[in-house]
DNA sequence: GCCGTTTTCGGCCCGACTGTTTTCAGTCG
């Protein structure tokens, strides 16, 4: 899969060719970048079908770069503007205040390629003397400076949600305030997160930033208006709140929650019709037409409401005006958890704490998977221990009412893609997860067919985390996913979505994709503590954004048709 | 550079805030 590398070098040229103020050009790269990345198809397989001009925004020109970055794993057109303006541009714009107009004005006056250099240019005081510069951007540079040395950039949902949430409690207890939300990527369900976005109701706008700029975590305040603020956390977290009035409240949920490219397309649709769409409603002219839902400003449009998960222009739009967007599979429509550990292995919980909270969840039953056969870092079970476990089970089921725990466990898939255990162990098992746990990077060839081997393998319910990725940590695994989609129908063995905050495996586009191919999922927490059975909430999310029905996932079944699906 | 139910040219989403300016450009989302 080349898409990655290739969406990479499109938004460098329209970072390049914003500089130079090409906004038109840069908007197409962009685009087309887009279109790219949200690909859940090898581009390869595209070009090979002659299909590339068929995706939206390329046309000839881009597809003849993209065709010629296939070929020679470079591109002429991006190696001459890199050398035009040799500078770390993503460094420079990360510094907050400076964007693409500046970081090429800095360059071309004072030869500003990186973030040192920025940093001495401030220090002698050289960059207020730029026109259209001055006293004030000089100290905000070297005030933000060390802060984009640090940032890491986006950050993980999983850690941005809890913080969010309770941001919004310290703000919606205020009596001024009728109503809060938490828009943006957040809203979205969005893997990661690069800020955090309230939106409220109030007659009192003053009162209400005030009180914003001035809560405990607050670091500092980047910008203060009746209308919008933005703060710094002190962990480095920014955090906008926005006020609106209640008859626009609607328009504005869907402006400030996204995404952007879905937006723009919006706005399209109303211009077509004769309508202007913006945060504060769709209008007519000076006749605000809605505004006050976001059912309405959708209905306003011609659109069916569509769910925020899937806002992300790939296709909801066209889903919207046609009436074929998908029934999502909700938090609610889960009756248990497929994948977790305990004490018998490296979790730190025990099977009964397990089950006692699965049961407050509102499950119906859990299964237990701890590790076992050639895992030592995982300290896994040895087949005497596997029994101690089973006999526990079959106590706690006697013992406790209102939920049924399930015999599972983890296998590793060894390299010639053999589950770690005889398979006279598996049949005794209610369930049997299977993962690849590769330290090493076997090639795409090898690695795909160790897991379609497993696959094959009769007791073999599902694969975990099936491309091993760790978001900002460690890349998926070289995997033929089309392949794993199609054995995984041929042979009936489920795909897991993993919900642990950094795995989220499969993710949103290959949940996509799968489903093209029929393929049936569970979302599993992985849960190695209590609390983590609540990440449930961010695999469903990762399903939803994934366009995922209930039909779909099969720990939405009650016990006794799930247990026909395992057989 | 892309695109078309006003199609092969002339459009391309829109508003708030800031700082450096006297009317606006740049940045951000």
């Amino acid at each position: 899969m080349k898409n990655q590398k290739v969406s990479t070098i499109l938004h460098r040229i329209a970072d390049y060719l914003e500089m130079d103020g090409n906004d038109f050009r840069t908007k197409a790269y962009r685009r087309a970048a887009h279109t790219v990345e949200s690909l859940s198809t090898d581009i390869e397989e595209i070009r090979a079908q002659g299909r590339l001009q068929q995706l939206p925004g390329i046309g000839k020109h881009i597809a003849i770069k993209i065709e010629e970055i296939l070929d020679t794993g470079s591109l002429q057109y991006y190696e001459e503007l890199k050398q035009e303006f040799p500078l770390d541009y993503e460094a420079l714009l990360s510094v907050e205040g400076l964007g693409p107009k500046t970081i090429k004005h800095l360059y071309q006056e004072l030869g500003v390629k990186n973030l040192d250099d920025l940093e001495r240019e401030a220090k002698r005081h050289h960059i207020h003397r730029l026109k259209g510069l001055g006293v004030k951007t000089e100290q905000k540079i070297l005030q933000n400076l060390d802060f984009a040395r640090k940032n890491t950039g986006r950050r993980l949902l999983g850690q941005v949600l809890t913080m969010a949430r309770e941001m919004k409690q310290e703000i919606e207890k205020l009596q001024i305030v009728q109503q809060v939300e938490i828009a943006g990527s957040i809203r979205r369900r969005k893997e990661t997160v690069g800020d955090v976005d309230i939106l409220t109701i109030t007659n009192q706008p003053q009162e209400v930033m005030e009180f914003f700029t001035n809560m405990e975590r607050v670091d500092e305040v980047i910008a203060k208006g009746p209308s919008k603020s933005t703060v710094r956390l002190v962990d480095g977290m920014e955090v906008d709140l926005r006020v609106f009035q209640k008859a626009v409240f609607g328009s504005a949920m869907v402006y400030f929650t996204g995404s952007k490219e879905m937006n723009i397309e919006l706005r399209k649709i109303a211009i077509q019709k004769g309508l202007k769409l913006n945060e504060y409603g769709v209008f007519q002219g000076e006749d605000q037409l809605a505004g006050q839902t976001e059912e309405d400003v959708f209905r306003a449009l011609g659109l069916d409401y569509i769910e925020p998960e899937l806002r992300e222009n790939r296709g909801e739009v066209e889903a919207a005006q046609t009436g074929k967007l998908p029934q999502l599979v909700q938090g609610l429509d889960i009756r248990g958890d497929l994948h977790t550990h305990t004490t018998w292995s490296d979790g730190k919980s025990e099977i009964r704490e397990l089950a006692t909270s699965a049961i407050e969840m509102g499950y119906e039953y859990i299964a237990i998977t701890d590790h076992s056969g050639n895992l030592p870092v995982a300290s896994a079970m040895d087949e005497e221990q596997i029994q101690g476990q089973m006999k526990e089970i079959d106590i706690l089921n006697q013992e406790i009412d209102g939920i049924i725990i399930l015999k599972g466990i983890e296998v590793n898939i060894n390299s010639l893609g053999k589950p770690d255990l005889p398979d006279s162990i598996l049949e005794e098992m209610d369930l049997v997860v299977a993962a690849v746990h590769a330290s090493q990077r076997p090639d795409t060839e090898s690695l795909t067919n160790r897991i379609l081997e497993a696959m094959e393998n009769e007791y073999v319910d599902i694969i975990a985390h099936p491309t091993g990725r760790k978001i900002q940590e460690r890349l998926a695994h070289n995997l033929n996913l089309e392949r794993v989609f199609q054995m995984a129908n041929d042979t009936g063995t489920l795909l897991e979505i993993n919900s642990q905050p950094n795995r989220l495996d499969l993710k949103d586009n290959h949940v996509k994709k799968a489903l093209d191919y029929s393929c049936h999922m569970a979302v599993n927490t992985d849960a190695h503590r209590l609390d983590q059975l609540g990440y449930m909430e961010l695999g469903v999310a990762t399903a939803r954004r994934g366009w995922a029905q209930k039909k779909d996932i099969v720990n939405t079944l009650p016990l006794k048709k799930l247990l026909k699906v395992l057989k």
